[in-house]
RNA sequence: GCGCCCGUAGCUCAGGGGAUAGAGCGCCGGCCUCCGGAGCCGGAAGCGCAGGUUCGAUUCCUGCCGGGCGCACCA
């Protein structure tokens, strides 16, 4: 007996529900599916359900047809849930973590750390309100080589601006913010580090420079609105001693071994293709090394699920990550990568080029002044992300239907001038759930009620597959529905009951709106 | 060469074991004495190629052909 399955099927003449058991039957029954599916419904009895009629259709489809009523069903509990319609009990408290961003501390926030910011910020915020008990974290890459590096560049910066001729290292920091910092920093402190030995000027000059730059990638951020619950530092497992104790507990399973002075991780025993360096020679811990330490601290913090958002450059790494929890005897299968495909900003039709060298670097702050925070929000998150991005700032700049932001949320706006309209002509607000929903008949009515009713089956799916991109596109073909029902009926009539009963549809269509909006993190204007 | 991702309408992309594959942009043609025209209605146009699994493949598997990204004692 194979597993019943009903599944709502994509054409509406097929029924509300569709089942294509009787294909599956054929084989085992020795029969011809239309016949099974006739004995089927011969013996379905509809009394006491919302089932009117069930037909066969095509080669053996057995379609069940609601009661047209059936959907309006829905909205009484969409008044009544109001901002927690649409949340469901998928996660059951489960804590999952979600990384992203992470971003060096050197430098502002580019593109590809927009769209991590984007989809990073929504998936936590759709499995919060599937039910999972969420933290949003940001690691902090303040150590290593980099840092070495930014160290030397700021040194640099400081003895020129001081006047002596000393160059900014070739793979250094070459950006005129970093001057700027300096600047500040000479401003408020003059030129004492002169005298300082060589390594404490650095480490002042690093400790400066990085408080500046978080604070200033913290306030782009939260501009973007996206908020963090924890700022990792990746220093922090250095001094506290983790990358140590995890370097002693891989080396105790044997996942370690030495070649020319460095020390190596065994990769190649999780089937990757080769071993990593962890330790170089020089007794400094390679990036793979802290991050084996953050990721075995993640777990020990216990998370059911931890889930990273990288950069497609990154994509390497997957294996080797997985492996080393393998290896600390933690289950891989609870690391989840999110690999996000590139993005390129598309400006006149013409490809905007983007790199340090040709100095047109377009950061976050510039793409949110420039297009908004929600038209930046969307944009990002309307596409898979393991599809490349083609990010069309005319269309995100664009104040008129051509940009589904603004489809959205002028939906929005929409209903809540309906609504004012209302309150104004009656005296009263907006109806309760108990309007007489046999009165809505049209076909455009039925639609969007369907379309409503949909919204809670979304978010577990977007949950499931951590792909934000279904809940903006739901949210623009909930507002296309809107429009049309609009454009072909009056909510406000000279008849108090049906107008009643459009006002409760209007009203859960603004709700599920301001709903899905919300999980997108975009606003839900009342006026535009 | 090896690995990951992607080839769906002119362009950018959703979708996904089923019955007529969706949207935006662009193109063509309609709709404002009427709750906001920042809107609506209609039209033309598509699953890279070849095998396989299946009652059924655009969807899953394999190969090929295109494109992107990786393959450091960088992060």
């Amino acid at each position: 007996m194979p597993e019943i399955t009903v599944e709502v099927p994509r054409e509406k003449d097929h029924g509300d529900f569709a089942t294509g058991l009787s294909m599956l039957l054929a084989r085992p029954a020795r029969m011809a599916p239309r016949k099974i599916a006739e004995i089927i419904v011969n013996n379905f009895s509809l009394t006491g359900t919302w089932v009117e009629r069930v037909e066969i259709a095509g080669p053996g489809f057995i379609n069940f047809y609601l009661k047209p009523n059936w959907v309006y069903l829905v909205l009484p509990l969409i008044l009544d849930r109001r901002e927690d319609y649409g949340r469901v009990d998928m996660g059951s408290g489960k804590k999952v973590q979600v990384e992203f961003v992470s971003a060096n501390p050197t430098g502002l926030l580019h593109m590809g750390n927009a769209r991590g910011a984007a989809l990073g910020d929504t998936i936590a915020s759709i499995l919060d309100y599937a039910g999972y008990s969420v933290t949003r974290e940001f690691y902090i890459n303040d150590s290593g080589k980099q840092i070495e590096n930014f160290g030397l560049s700021l040194e640099a910066r400081y003895f020129q601006l001081l006047g002596r001729d000393v160059p900014v290292p070739e793979d250094g920091y070459h950006g005129e913010d970093i001057t700027e910092t300096i600047r500040g920093f000479i401003d408020r402190y003059g030129d004492k580090l002169l005298q300082s030995e060589v390594l404490e000027r650095r480490a002042v000059l690093v400790e400066y420079a990085l408080a500046e730059k978080l604070e200033a990638i913290k306030r782009v951020l939260q501009d973007f609105g996206v908020r963090y619950d924890v700022w990792f530092s990746e220093r922090t497992l250095l001094e506290s001693g983790a990358i140590q104790d995890t370097l002693n507990l891989l080396r105790e399973r044997n996942y370690i071994y030495e070649n020319e002075g460095a020390l190596w991780f065994k990769a190649s025993d999780f089937g990757v293709d080769k071993d990593e360096v962890v330790v170089r020679s020089n007794g400094l811990p390679t990036y793979f090394m802290s991050d084996i330490a953050y990721h075995r601290n993640k777990f020990q913090r216990g998370f059911d699920r931890v889930i990273d958002i990288w950069g497609a450059d990154h994509h390497g790494h997957v294996a080797r990550m997985k492996g080393a929890m393998t290896a600390l005897g933690d289950d891989p299968a609870a690391l989840e990568v999110v690999i996000m495909q590139l993005v390129r900003l598309y400006q006149g039709g013409e490809l905007v080029r983007m790199s340090k060298r040709s100095g047109q670097f377009v950061t976050l702050e510039e793409l949110v002044e420039e297009v908004g925070k929600d038209a930046a929000r969307y944009f990002f998150v309307m596409r898979s992300s393991d599809s490349h991005l083609d990010f069309n700032l005319d269309l995100a700049k664009a104040e008129t239907n051509e940009n589904p932001v603004y489809y959205i949320q002028y939906a929005h706006a929409r209903i809540c001038s309906i609504l004012r309209q209302y309150a104004e002509q009656c005296g009263e607000g907006p109806a309760s759930g108990t309007a007489d929903f046999n009165l809505l008949r049209e076909e455009s009515e039925f639609a969007l009620a369907r379309k409503l009713a949909d919204f809670p089956g979304e978010v577990a799916s977007a949950a499931r597959g951590l792909a934000p991109q279904r809940i903006a596109r739901y949210a623009h073909e909930l507002a296309g529905l809107l429009h049309s029902f609009y454009n072909s009926h009056r909510v406000i009539t000279a008849d108090q009951a049906l107008s009643e009963a459009r006002l409760a549809l209007v009203s859960a269509t603004r709700i599920t709106l301001r709903n899905a909006l919300q999980l997108l993190g975009l606003d839900a204007p009342e006026r535009m």
